[in-house]
RNA sequence: CGAGGUAUGGCGCAGUCCGGUUAGCGCACCUGCUUUGGGAGCAGGGGGCCGUAGGUUCGAAUCCUACUACCUCGACCA
C-alpha cells in the first residue's frame, strides 16, 4: 500500500476509494457488491444514526422491527412498485444445503425447494403495510408513526463502496395517516428533519425539492428529496420522503372507519437515508491528505500525540495534560491520546489526518518548557501554540469554528458551481464541465428523456416555492411549467 | 447480455513473447538495536499449489485447450 491518496484531480473516484480503504472505514465483502463496514466507518454510521434517531423520537416516532423476508406475493400487490424493484430482488427459492453426491462439495438440496419463494426486502412497505392491515380499525388507531432500522438488499450490477451496493443500512419510516393533509405534512416534516441533521450535523448543504415522476420512488404520489454537490460537481440523493397516498393502503386493503362511520383508505409515507450519506460524507469534505470530519459528527474530535522519547517523558505529558483531560470529559469532548510507541510522530500525524480527525494537539518538551501545547486544525492546516491554561476554550472555539467552516467552504463551492441559463447549448457545457443547471422545464417526461439521452443530466429537483413564471423550457422554448435543477448524478 | 482486458505471498507489480538454477521486487508483517516536533535507519526473518482442470514436453508461471472469477467500456438501474 502507497503512503497517500491518489489525487482528487487525477482520478476522483480513485481518490474516493483510496480514502475509504486507508481511513479504515469499509472493506470489500466475499459477494460481489457487498461491503464490510470496518468500525471506524461504523462509528461513523452510529453518531449519524444517535443523530437522526433522536430526531424521529422527539417528532413522536418509535422504533419497530420487521421481518427480512417478504412473500413473493406482496410484491405484485402494488404495480408501479414491483416494477420499480423486480430487477433487482434477491429470491430465497431453497431451504437446504447437502453434499453432492458426486462428491464436489456443497449444493442446494433440489427437494427442499420452497412452495412459494422469498424475496430479500428491497424495501419494506409491502411487509409493513400487510401489518398495518391488522393493526388499523379505527381512525383511533392513527396515525401510526414507525420507524425501523435496517438492512435490504437491492441486487446491483454496478457498485460502489457507500454508494451503492448490494447490501445497505439504512433506517425506512412507515407511517399510517387519516388525511391526506397530515400525510404530506409528515412527509414534508421528515425531509426538514433530514435536511437539519445533513446540513448541522454533516455539515452538507442540501437543495429541498420533489423529485420528477420519473425519477420519484416506485409507488409513491410525491417524492421529496434532499440533494447535494460532490466535489466532483456531480449531485447525490441524500435521502427521500414520500407521501404514498392511498397506494398501499389499496393494495393491502387497510381501511379505517373515520369519525362518522365512514370507511375510508388509509394515507401513507415513507421516508430514508441510508449508509450512502457516508459516501457524501466523504466526497464534500475528503481533500488529498484524506478525510475531513465535522467535529458535531467526528468519533474523536481531538487527537493529541505525545512527543516523548522514554517512559518517563511519557508520563509527564500525561501529568501536564491531566488538567485539561478533565475538562474534556466533563464536557463531553471526545478525545484519543495516541500513545503508541516506536511509529514516529509524522507517521501518526498522517495518520489521523487521513481518519479526517478535526483537531490534533502536539505535546512534548517544548511545549512543557513554555506550558503551552501545540494545536492543529484538520480543516485549514493552520497550526499555532496556545498557553495551556487556553487550551480548552481554544479547543472548544475551534470545533465550533470547524464545523462552520466545513459547510460554508462546501456552500460556497455548490453556489460557484451552480449556473442559471436558459440556453441549450450552455446547458450542455455546463453539465459537461460539471455543476448544477437551473432552468426551465416544460413538465413533460418527453423532455426530461431527450435531454438526459442527449447529456446524460437529470432533473435532481424541482425546487419548493417554485416560481416559474416568464420562465422558458430550456429544451423545447415553450412556456416552463417548473424551475428546476439538473446535473449529473451519482 | 455485447466488446475488450487481467489472473503470480496481505496489497501493488516484474518474470510469460523466445519453456531450463532455489520465482523476484516494492509496500505491509515479525525480531533486535539505534531513533521519535511531518510517513525513521540498519541488520536479520516469516510468508507462494504462479486462478482451476486437462494437454504438449526430459522439463511449464511461461506453449495449447476448456472452465471460473474479477476489471474497464457499452446496455440496464438509482
Amino acid at each position: 500500500m502507497s503512503k497517500g491518496v491518489t489525487p482528487k484531480s487525477q482520478d476522483y473516484s480513485r481518490w474516493y476509494t483510496d480514502i475509504i480503504t486507508k481511513a479504515e472505514l469499509a472493506d470489500y465483502g466475499p459477494v460481489k457488491g457487498t461491503m464490510v463496514i470496518k468500525p471506524y466507518g461504523y462509528s461513523i454510521w452510529e453518531s449519524l444514526k444517535e443523530a437522526f434517531d433522536k430526531r424521529f423520537k422527539e417528532t413522536g416516532h418509535v422504533n419497530a422491527y420487521f421481518p427480512l423476508f417478504i412473500p413473493k406475493s406482496f410484491l405484485s400487490k402494488e404495480a408501479q412498485h414491483v416494477e420499480g424493484f423486480a430487477k433487482e430482488c434477491a429470491v430465497v427459492t431453497h431451504s437446504r444445503l447437502k453434499n453432492s453426491e458426486s462428491g464436489g462439495g456443497i449444493i442446494v438440496d433440489p427437494d427442499s425447494k420452497l412452495d412459494e419463494e422469498i424475496i430479500v426486502r428491497p424495501t419494506s412497505e409491502t411487509v409493513i403495510w400487510s401489518m398495518y392491515k391488522k393493526w388499523i380499525n379505527s381512525y383511533r388507531d392513527l396515525p401510526i408513526l414507525i420507524n425501523q432500522w435496517a438492512n435490504v438488499v437491492r441486487w446491483e450490477m454496478r457498485t460502489r463502496l457507500f454508494l451503492r451496493t448490494s447490501e445497505f443500512l439504512w433506517q425506512e419510516g412507515h407511517t399510517a395517516h387519516s388525511t391526506e393533509t397530515e400525510a404530506i405534512a409528515e412527509a414534508r416534516k421528515m425531509l426538514e428533519v433530514y435536511k437539519e441533521v445533513v446540513e448541522n450535523v454533516m455539515a452538507v448543504p442540501v437543495l429541498t425539492g420533489t423529485k420528477s415522476e420519473s425519477e420519484k420512488f416506485a409507488g409513491a404520489i410525491d417524492t421529496y428529496c434532499i440533494e447535494a454537490m460532490m466535489g466532483d460537481k456531480k449531485a447525490l440523493q441524500a435521502g427521500t420522503s414520500h407521501y404514498l397516498g392511498q397506494n398501499f393502503a389499496k393494495a393491502f386493503d387497510v381501511k379505517f372507519q373515520s369519525e362518522d362511520n365512514k370507511e375510508e383508505f388509509v394515507y401513507a409515507t415513507s421516508w430514508g437515508v441510508s449508509t450512502r450519506l457516508i459516501g457524501a460524507l466523504i466526497m464534500v469534505h475528503g481533500d488529498d491528505k484524506g478525510l475531513r470530519l465535522p467535529p458535531k459528527l467526528a468519533p474523536i474530535q481531538v487527537v493529541i500525540i505525545p512527543i516523548f522519547k522514554s517512559d518517563d517523558d511519557l508520563e509527564k505529558i500525561k501529568v501536564f495534560l491531566s488538567n485539561i483531560f478533565e475538562e474534556f470529559k466533563i464536557n463531553n469532548i471526545r478525545f484519543h491520546l495516541d500513545s503508541r510507541k516506536k511509529l514516529s510522530p509524522g507517521f501518526k500525524f498522517n495518520e489521523w489526518e487521513m481518519k479526517g480527525v478535526p483537531i490534533r494537539i502536539e505535546v512534548g518538551q517544548r511545549d512543557i518548557n513554555s506550558n503551552s501545547i501545540f494545536v492543529a486544525r484538520r480543516d485549514t492546516n493552520e497550526k499555532k501554540s496556545v498557553k495551556i491554561n487556553d487550551g480548552f476554550k481554544k479547543i472548544q472555539e475551534l470545533i465550533n469554528d470547524i464545523q462552520n467552516n466545513l459547510f460554508n467552504t462546501a456552500k460556497r463551492f455548490r453556489d460557484d458551481n451552480t449556473f442559471v441559463t436558459n440556453n441549450y447549448k450552455e446547458f450542455k457545457k455546463i453539465v459537461n464541465t460539471g455543476g448544477f443547471v437551473e432552468c426551465g422545464w416544460d413538465g413533460k417526461t418527453e423532455t426530461e428523456d431527450k435531454i438526459k439521452k442527449e447529456t446524460k443530466a437529470t432533473i435532481r429537483c424541482i425546487p419548493f416555492n417554485n416560481d416559474a413564471e416568464n420562465l422558458k423550457c430550456i429544451y423545447t422554448q415553450e412556456s416552463a411549467k417548473y424551475r428546476v435543477v439538473f446535473a449529473k448524478a451519482y
